[in-house]
DNA sequence: GTTAGGG
DNA sequence: CCCTAAC
C-alpha cells in the first residue's frame, strides 16, 4: 500500500448551487427518474438550510421574481437564482397564500443555472499550487490514509459538528445491526443480514447510497414499490458458482432508490442574466444570518428585510400585502472531505460538488421556520401564521428536508449511528478502515458518509416525521441542526417547476454512480445464472430495489466489465474489481456467448 | 418495454 | 451514462 497525504478541507457552512452539474448537452439530452432516491437526503435533512429575506411587495426595485436572491457576493459566491419570473412571486400569489404555496413556490426558485462546468478540468495537482500556500482550509494529514492511486480520494463528508449521536432508532436498528454483525455471506441473506468482515467493507465503501434505499420505501406519497429488499432469488443453481459461496448480496445492498434530482436543469437565457443583476443589488448580504453557520445549532436561515428594502416599506391598507421572500441560498452546515494532495484541482472541484450534490440531489421539501418555530400547519394562510408585511421583524427562515423518512425495516442498512457512536466500535472500525484503504473515490462512498454523520440529526426528522407528533422533540438532540421537525410533506411537496413556456426538454443527467464491488458481484453472479440478454431479468433479481441501476445500466456495467477484464490491471481505473469477479465475468461472458451460439446454430 | 450497440 | 434503432 501506499501512503499517501491527504489534504482535508473543511467545509464550514457552504452554499450549494442548486443545480448539481451541467448537462452536457445544449440538446437538454438525458433523461430525469421520475423518483429521486430519497436516500441520501436523510443527511440532508438537516443540513440544508434556507436563508432568505423578507421583502415587502410594492417595492419598486424588486423585480416580482425577486422571491429568490441572487448574491453573487454573499458566501461562497454560489447563490440561488430565481428564474422563473413569470411564475412567481407575483404579489397576489402570496396574499393569502398558505405556507405551502411558498414553499412549493419558493423550490423552483432555486433551479437556477449555476456553471458546474467551472468545476470541471482543472488539472493541477494540489500538491503543486496549494500546498504550502497557506491554504487555511486544507489540513494535510500526512500519511494517515493509505491510498492506493494517486488519483484516489476519500470524501468524508459530515455534518457540522461531526457527529454522533445516536440515531433514530425508529428507522432501523435491526438492519443496522445485522449489517455490522453478520459474519458471513451465506447463500441467502435475509434481509436483515449483511455480510461483515470483507463484505461489510466493501458495503461500507460502496453503495452506500444504495443504503439510503431503504428510507426510500417509505414514501408516502411515491411509494417506490415496496419490493422488500433482500428478496433475491439466488437459488437456483448457477453454472458457474453456487450460492453458498457466492451468496448474492441482500438486495437490499443495491436497493435503493433511484436517485433523482429535484433539479432539473435548465437554461433560463436571458431573462436569467437580466434578473440576476437586478436582484444582486438588493440582495447582498442578506442572508448571511449567523444562525446558518455550521456550528450553530440552528441552519435554518433567519429572513431579514433585505437591505434595499428596509425603511421602504410600503403598508398598502391593511388588506393584505404580498409577502415578498427572497431567498439567498440554501446552506450545506459543513463538508469534510480527504482528498489527496495529488489531487488535480478539477478532481477536487469534482470531490466538493459530488459531495454537495449527493446532499442535494434528492426530493427535497421545504419547511417553514417562523421565530424558530416550525409552522406546520400549511392551510394556514401567511396572515394566519404570522407571516405578514407588519412581522417583517419575524424571522422567517425556510429549510429543505427530505421528502420522506423513512426506514425499511427490511433492508439492510448499517446505521450510521454505529459508525459514529461509541457503542459499536467494531463498526466504526471497519468503516473507517474501509475509507482509508479503499481510496477510490466514488460518489457513493460520499454519500455513504453523509449519510453516516448525518445520521444523528437526521433522526429528528424521521422521527418526527413519522410520528407526527409535535415536534419538538428531536430537537435536544440535534444539536446541530435545524430545529426542525418534519412537516408536511404532502403539503410541502415539491412541485417539479415548469416555466409556462415550458422547455421540457432540459433534463438532468444522472449522476455517475459507479458501480461498488458489492454490486459487481451481485450483476456477475445474476449474470452467471441468466446469462446476458436478459438485463431485464437480471435487474430484477439481483438490483430489483436498487432504483437508480436501470437494465440498460447493467447491460452497460456488463459491457464495461468485459472490457476491463481483458485489459490489464494497470489500465483499470476506478475502484478496483477484485480479479476473481473479474474473472467469472470473463468465464460468464464468454460461456453464455457460447451458448448463444449454440442457439442460434441448434435450430439449423 | 427490451435489447443491442455505438457514442 | 446517453441515445437509438430494431424488436
Amino acid at each position: 500500500m501506499v501512503f499517501q497525504k491527504r489534504l482535508n478541507y473543511g467545509f464550514n457552512g457552504y452554499d450549494v448551487p442548486v443545480i448539481p452539474r451541467a448537462s452536457r448537452s445544449p440538446r437538454g439530452r438525458g433523461t430525469i427518474r421520475k423518483k429521486p432516491d430519497s436516500s441520501q437526503i436523510q443527511a440532508f435533512e438537516i443540513l440544508a438550510s434556507v436563508a432568505g429575506n423578507f421583502l415587502h411587495e410594492n417595492e419598486s426595485s424588486i423585480p416580482d421574481n425577486s422571491a429568490s436572491v441572487k448574491d453573487p457576493h454573499a458566501f461562497s459566491g454560489i447563490t440561488i437564482e430565481d428564474k422563473h419570473e413569470d411564475e412567481g412571486f407575483k404579489g397576489d400569489l402570496f396574499e393569502h397564500g398558505t405556507c405551502s404555496e411558498i414553499a412549493s413556490a419558493c423550490v423552483p426558485g432555486l433551479l437556477g443555472k449555476h456553471d458546474h462546468q467551472r468545476i470541471m478540468g482543472d488539472s493541477s495537482f494540489l500538491g503543486n499550487h496549494l500546498e504550502g500556500q497557506g491554504q487555511n482550509v486544507l489540513e494535510k494529514e500526512d500519511e494517515k490514509i493509505k491510498g492506493r492511486s494517486v488519483n484516489e480520494k476519500i470524501v468524508h463528508i459530515k455534518g457540522a459538528e461531526g457527529i454522533t449521536e445516536p440515531c433514530h432508532k425508529t428507522s432501523k436498528d435491526s438492519s443496522s445491526e445485522i449489517n455490522v454483525e453478520k459474519p458471513s455471506l451465506e447463500g441467502h441473506r435475509n434481509l436483515d443480514s449483511l455480510p461483515n468482515g470483507s463484505a461489510a467493507r466493501k458495503l461500507v465503501n460502496r453503495d452506500d447510497d444504495e443504503n439510503f434505499v431503504r428510507c426510500t420505501q417509505l414514501n408516502s406519497k411515491n411509494e417506490i414499490s415496496g419490493a422488500p429488499p433482500g428478496t433475491l432469488k439466488l437459488k437456483d443453481a448457477s453454472p458457474f458458482v453456487s450460492d453458498e459461496n457466492n451468496s448474492t448480496r441482500d438486495n437490499s445492498a443495491f436497493e435503493n432508490s433511484e436517485r433523482m434530482y429535484p433539479f432539473k436543469k435548465r437554461k433560463f437565457f436571458n431573462q436569467t442574466s437580466s434578473s440576476a443583476s437586478d436582484r444582486g443589488s438588493h440582495c447582498q448580504g442578506i442572508c448571511d444570518s449567523s444562525d446558518t453557520r455550521v456550528n450553530g445549532t440552528n441552519h435554518s436561515a433567519a429572513i431579514e428585510e433585505s437591505s434595499s428594502m428596509a425603511g421602504q416599506q410600503v403598508h398598502s391598507g391593511s388588506r393584505g400585502c404580498n409577502v415578498k421572500l427572497s431567498i439567498k441560498s440554501f446552506k450545506v452546515p459543513e463538508l469534510f472531505i480527504d482528498i489527496p494532495e495529488t489531487a488535480t484541482i478539477g478532481s477536487l472541484k469534482r470531490t466538493v460538488m459530488e459531495a454537495v450534490t449527493a446532499i442535494l440531489g434528492d426530493e427535497l421539501h421545504v419547511g417553514i421556520l417562523l421565530q424558530g418555530k416550525k409552522v406546520r400547519d400549511d392551510s394556514k394562510t401567511l396572515i394566519q401564521t404570522g407571516i405578514s408585511q407588519d412581522d417583517k421583524r419575524h424571522r422567517l427562515g425556510f429549510m429543505l428536508e427530505p421528502r420522506h423518512t423513512p426506514i425499511s425495516p427490511s433492508s439492510y442498512n448499517e446505521d450510521p449511528c454505529y459508525l459514529t457512536t461509541g457503542s459499536r466500535p467494531k463498526l466504526s472500525r471497519q468503516s473507517t478502515s474501509l475509507m482509508l484503504q479503499q481510496g477510490t473515490y466514488n460518489v457513493s462512498q460520499e454519500r455513504s458518509m453523509i449519510k453516516i454523520e448525518s445520521c444523528a440529526e437526521g433522526d429528528l426528522n424521521m422521527d418526527s416525521s413519522l410520528a407526527d407528533t409535535s415536534a419538538n422533540n428531536n430537537m435536544s438532540k440535534c444539536r446541530t441542526l435545524v430545529a426542525v421537525p418534519a412537516i408536511n410533506m404532502e403539503a410541502l411537496a415539491v412541485v417539479p417547476f415548469r416555466r409556462k413556456s415550458g422547455n421540457p426538454d432540459f433534463a438532468q443527467r444522472r449522476i455517475r454512480r459507479p458501480f461498488s464491488v458489492l454490486e459487481v458481484e451481485a450483476l456477475v453472479q445474476a449474470v452467471e445464472k441468466l446469462g446476458t440478454g436478459r438485463w431485464r431479468d437480471v435487474k430484477q433479481r439481483a438490483f430489483d430495489n436498487a432504483k437508480h441501476r436501470t437494465y440498460v445500466d447493467l447491460k452497460d456495467k456488463w459491457k464495461t466489465l468485459v472490457h476491463t477484464a481483458r485489459i490489464s490491471p494497470q489500465q483499470r481505473r476506478g475502484e478496483p474489481v477484485p480479479q476473481e469477479l473479474l474473472d467469472r465475468v470473463l468465464a460468464a461472458h464468454a460461456y453464455w456467448s457460447q451458448q448463444q451460439c449454440k442457439h442460434q446454430l441448434k435450430p439449423l
